[in-house]
RNA sequence: GCGAUUGUAGCUCAGUUGGUUAGAGCGCCGGUUUGUGGUACCGGAGGUCGCGGGUUCAAACCCCGUCAAUCGCCCCA
């Protein structure tokens, strides 16, 4: 008999679970409650685009374009890629979806990205993403207000403290190009010390080079000339006013002139949220400003900024997302097993997560429950039994008494004298 | 695309210089005890040793290839 053989996860895939999976939600349900409070409206948006929304957007030479994407041909023969990012869809979609008439435009959104990449600690093909975005808006203050929401954000994470936010300006447009050339003549003079990756860079993208962890390059680097040579007054002014801004909002930063950005588009303030505790993949949150994408799309001149943020790697930070607590109701007797039904159902109306146990004889379920974690069980017997109807036993460890009567007090509201008007109670704390 | 490390039960891992029938804990299944305090007891099922080839009297172990995972380079969130 020939076996079937399972299929295999996608290289790159990811199945969630348990801890991983509740660090995972915690870090999308602390976005979805910060990004409100700073009116960013919610947008939904779809996992595919015509290719081109990326590739003229993004610019051809970058590895994004040039070798993550997932494209592939519908069956009208038409190129579809699978988002690699969210920014250009949303751009595309202020575009085409009208939504020019609410600018300045605050949207944020999160879900699952696509890149052809290795896989390695913190990144995976399909990973996921917090996003933010200020379309139509040229003010500094978009930039500020961005940033103190991402720094809200680490902050009610609680993974603020090993996390520092790196500030740098790419100047806007002439005070970029002028940047450039004089980088390109300055690594290029000394090309033979260069690494080989760099010398590569330095055809490609010379921005990069500043921040090649190369040791041979970190020399070059240091003597580089820095962006600050070569901003225009308006583009100093607008990087000033940021920072204005930023200390005005109380959030801390820090500058770092090395600090480019991977894609074309970025012009002015330019952004990353790093951490050593993540191995080689530092950056937990990135973005900037991004003045140029909207034409590229063919949209008219609209200045924007935004950021992402990778879930998995925040999810990694965030340590020990306690589980809610839980009560697990256990029927003594199969003859019970219609008032536990009924009892479990009771304590979830009234707002208290409960569980049925439903295998195996009682001290299995018992014991069942208490593996899963169970705050406390509560053991239903026959009316009239000597130990009586109900009891409740607390097995969360470190409660006080009060907590513990506190939640005894819950349940019996919940049951409404339904199945008398007091239990007995045991546990561990409880001089009993 | 490149490099290093690792693939043994559902999970975490032992497995000697190559040598009978590949083990443990947890989980799972069955039962016993217990009317409740953090690991009670007994029994059971479950493994093409990632896959393919080679060396050998003999391979989980050595060699080659391949696939996958992990970490790193590149790049990025």
């Amino acid at each position: 008999m020939a076996s079937i053989k399972t299929p295999q996860a996608i290289r790159g895939t990811q199945d969630i679970f348990g801890a991983e999976a509740e660090a995972f939600a915690f870090v999308v349900e602390t976005f979805e409650r910060v990004r409100k409070l700073y009116r960013f409206r919610r947008i939904e948006m779809p996992v595919f685009e015509k290719t081109e929304v990326f590739s003229r957007s993004l610019g051809e030479t970058t590895d994004v374009v040039s070798k993550e994407m997932y494209s592939f041909e519908d069956r009208g023969g038409e190129s579809l890629t699978l988002r690699p990012e969210f920014t250009a869809g949303i751009a595309r979609a202020y575009l085409t979806s009208g939504w020019q008439q609410y600018a300045p435009l605050k949207v944020a959104t999160h879900g699952p990205l696509f890149r052809y990449e290795r896989p390695q600690k913190g990144r995976y093909r399909q990973f996921h993403q917090l996003d933010a975005e200020i379309i139509g808006a040229a003010e500094p203050q978009a930039d500020v207000e961005l940033l103190a929401m991402a720094d809200q954000l680490l902050k009610e994470l609680g993974i603020a403290e090993g996390v520092t936010l790196n500030l740098n300006t790419l100047g806007d447009a002439p005070s970029r190009e002028s940047w450039r050339m004089a980088l390109i003549e300055h690594f290029r003079e000394a090309r033979d010390a260069l690494s080989e990756d760099s010398r590569e860079r330095l055809e490609k993208n010379p921005l990069r080079i500043l921040d090649s962890k190369d040791p041979r390059d970190q020399a070059l680097v240091h003597t580089a000339p820095r962006i600050d040579d070569f901003l225009s007054g308006e583009a100093e002014r607008y990087f000033l006013a940021v920072c204005d801004g930023l200390d005005a909002a109380g959030v801390a930063w820090h500058r770092n002139a090395t600090l480019v950005r991977g894609l074309d588009y970025y012009r002015h303030t330019a952004f990353e949220f790093v951490t050593d505790r993540l191995g080689a993949q530092g950056t937990v949150l990135g973005g900037g400003r991004y003045d140029g994408l909207i034409e590229t799309l063919g949209g008219p001149h609209t200045p924007a900024v935004g950021w992402a943020a990778g879930v998995e790697r925040l999810a990694m930070l965030v340590e020990g997302v306690s589980a809610d607590d839980f009560i697990a109701v256990v029927p003594d007797q199969p003859e019970q097993e219609c008032d536990a039904g009924r009892i479990v159902q009771l304590l979830r109306t009234a707002g208290l997560t409960a569980i049925l146990a439903f295998r195996g004889n009682a001290k299995k379920r018992v014991d069942a429950a208490r593996r899963e974690g169970a705050t406390a069980v509560l053991i239903v017997r026959s009316d009239g039994h000597s130990l009586g109807r109900l009891h409740m036993s607390h097995y969360a460890s470190g409660r006080s008494n009060r907590e513990q009567d506190d939640l005894d007090s819950k349940v019996l509201s919940a049951l409404d004298g339904e199945f008398g008007s007091k239990f007995s109670s045991s546990g561990w704390n409880r001089p009993s």
